[in-house]
DNA sequence: ACCAAATCGAGAGCACTGCTCTTGACAGCG
DNA sequence: CGCTGTCAAGAGCAGTGCTCTCGATTTGGT
């Protein structure tokens, strides 16, 4: 990854890291589909097919900005959990829910490459499942610690989930290790509706509806924490 | 909507709904990027140029498209609800959402068209927000018919919203009349995690994770439906 | 029944895209 | 020194959205 021994590769890291980092920006302004190879290769004086030298298609040019924004949210997520006291599981949940919400609110284009429509034609190659898991790795983390500590408390009146579910459950223990099926289903519930909030408030959805989105989602937060059996606030 | 007077009129009605005909096709097969002016021109034996007599522009083909699939939705989701019976609220709720997911799976495209990230550099015009509303609006008086109803029992150890959610409450209780401040935040809690979980179903992101979708979704869908008040299921 | 106005499809053309291929220049290594 | 692999440049292909013009047809009013 750091600077390669020849001034051949150093050259070509360097300007490889300039091509991402010109679609970045572009992506930030045109977002996903105004992604322009020509365009690019203008901005860095280059002739357009010089660019291939270096992403053999755009769609390799694309999944070095997913890999990068999947990178980019799960380093803003695990710094802001790493940032918290160990055993104050609940401030670890809702840091992590705000970072993943001024990360997505600061780069709203590159929220929408890793959370909204999937490029079309475009195959996620594996590549990306590992950077695309360091969010969840990190949810899992806190959840395990919590019940761990057994300062997991669900509140009561919930349906538990069905037989079925056990085999999904096992499955997804491997980033949440000890927790019960039933805490499983809750934190995928938890999980999911974070990001369905998130994807309403980035995609517009909440235009005209809810004006204080950042009051609303603190809240939101919360419940889906406390859903997820996580301790209520200690604030108002 | 019906035929109009003309021989003209009726021609171009046809010729028009032949158009978003083929790009609805052309949206399931392509996605939202490989809309192509000139395919459906080709496909329908005209140059493209002619295309442009019935929509000015690609952006004004999507608008068409767009309409249509939150009307979509939204008749999908209204006949579900007329299916139940009306004072079977949480039936009532478990409809709508299956309505909206068997839609979603079926027209994973025109999901992502209205739920996904917006198409870049494309503004929805008014014309949207009517039938954008249409599922929300159903929702809505699941929750205010219950809650008139007195069948509206939250589980208890939630925290309360922050009193400055009292101003955006009071918005949103034109689609659900009656409801306490609480109960609307937790509505809006239910109602983005329902889109949360079929973002990742629709969107893969429960790709190598989660293999009986159907199965979590029920439970999910409880769940969220139990978060905003709606009795428990009977079924185990 | 006629005629002007509106509408329509065809065709050519513009500016642009992603991508390929070839050519000539240069750097690294023996 | 010379060989080999890498590089930027340029031309070019097929395709795109969109515009403009030009005849043909339909329409509505007289």
């Amino acid at each position: 990854m750091n600077a390669g021994r020849t001034a051949r590769e150093r050259a070509r890291a360097e300007v490889t890291r300039e091509i991402t980092e010109i679609a970045r920006r572009q992506l930030g302004t045109e977002g996903a589909g105004g992604l322009n190879l020509r365009a690019i290769a203008r901005e860095l004086g280059m002739v357009s097919s010089a660019v291939y030298r270096y992403f053999p298609s755009r769609d390799d040019l694309l999944t070095a900005l997913i890999i990068d924004a999947y990178n980019a949210v799960g380093e803003a997520v695990e710094r802001a959990d790493v940032a918290c006291e160990p055993e104050d599981h609940a401030g670890r949940w809702r840091a992590v829910c705000h970072a993943v919400r001024d990360w997505a609110l600061a780069h709203p284009h590159e929220y929408a490459l890793i959370y909204g429509s999937p490029v079309p034609g475009y195959q996620a190659p594996v590549d990306t499942v590992a950077p695309a898991m360091r969010d969840t790795v990190v949810y899992g983390r806190i959840l395990a610690s919590a019940y761990a500590a057994g300062a997991l408390a669900p509140p009561d009146g919930f349906p538990a989930p069905p037989d079925s579910f056990a085999g999904d459950a096992e499955a997804v223990r491997q980033v949440m290790p000890g927790l019960p099926d039933d805490l499983v289903a809750r934190a995928i519930a938890a999980w999911t509706g974070l990001f369905g909030f998130l994807s309403f408030e980035v995609f517009g959805q909440f235009a005209n509806v809810v004006d204080d989105r950042a009051a609303l989602f603190d809240h939101t937060v919360d419940t889906l924490g406390r859903l997820a059996g996580l301790p209520a606030p200690a604030r108002g």
